[in-house]
DNA sequence: TTTATATTTCGGTATTAAACGAAATGATAT
DNA sequence: ATATCATTTCGTTTAATACCGAAATATAAA
């Protein structure tokens, strides 16, 4: 990866952006999920995850027609891992933030999506 | 100041206000030791200065008719003293940046200003 | 193969942020 | 008081980013 810090900080720039990293810390989570979540487009959540992905913040996997994505729990930038491991220090006064939380819990893919 | 986190990275996310932090780790500078260094107009040089100020990133201080800039030395937020403390770590890779470090120690704003 | 579902990419619009010069402000010196 | 210089504020333009819907892609099921 190997990002450049203005980068690293850009990335971490916008709040929906900090929404989805939290929201993640509680699980993986397909687009679909973090969509009902965030309450975007499919497609501006596909672009939030790519910038997430680029700056090597997060992983996705496959999963059948699904596309699983998870906090990169290796991540090769020192910084992007500095960031990942103390999550709740460097994000933790928005309310919005602590409400999604809660709401994280009750996402059931299987309900959200084929809609 | 109570910033919240992503107002802080907002005020990170752009290169010039990196270079000026980084600058200010050297030293003490005025606007026009700081626009000197960048290249950008007076105007733009004290509204990056005011974003990082208003995140208590930097204090100001009045020396006759020129203000000086420099790192807070107890910023109140602690993400904001954790990033100041290790500005090393998180700012390091931009080519410009080392660029700037060199040019620092011959900026004399005797010299630069009153022009 | 066709259909359905999830995701990404593309093209375009709207919002936000960066930049400038000019005018206004604040401080010092004449 | 007037002039000068450093800085900030204001109004505007330009550039970057966020967002959406539609079309394209990928996988799975019928």
């Amino acid at each position: 990866m190997n990002e450049i810090s203005v980068n690293i900080f850009k990335a971490l720039s916008d709040l929906n952006r900090l929404r989805i990293l939290k929201a993640l810390q509680s699980r993986v989570l397909c687009v679909c999920e973090i969509r009902e979540l965030i309450g975007l487009a499919n497609s501006t959540v596909s672009q939030h995850l790519s910038i997430l992905k680029e700056c090597g913040f997060i992983l996705e996997s496959k999963e059948g027609k699904w596309v699983n994505y998870m906090i990169n729990p290796r991540p090769s930038d020192l910084r992007v891992s500095a960031i990942l491991s103390s999550l709740d220090f460097w994000i933790n006064d928005e309310d919005i933030i602590i409400t999604d939380k809660k709401k994280v819990a009750g996402l059931d893919r299987k309900i959200i999506c084929c809609s």
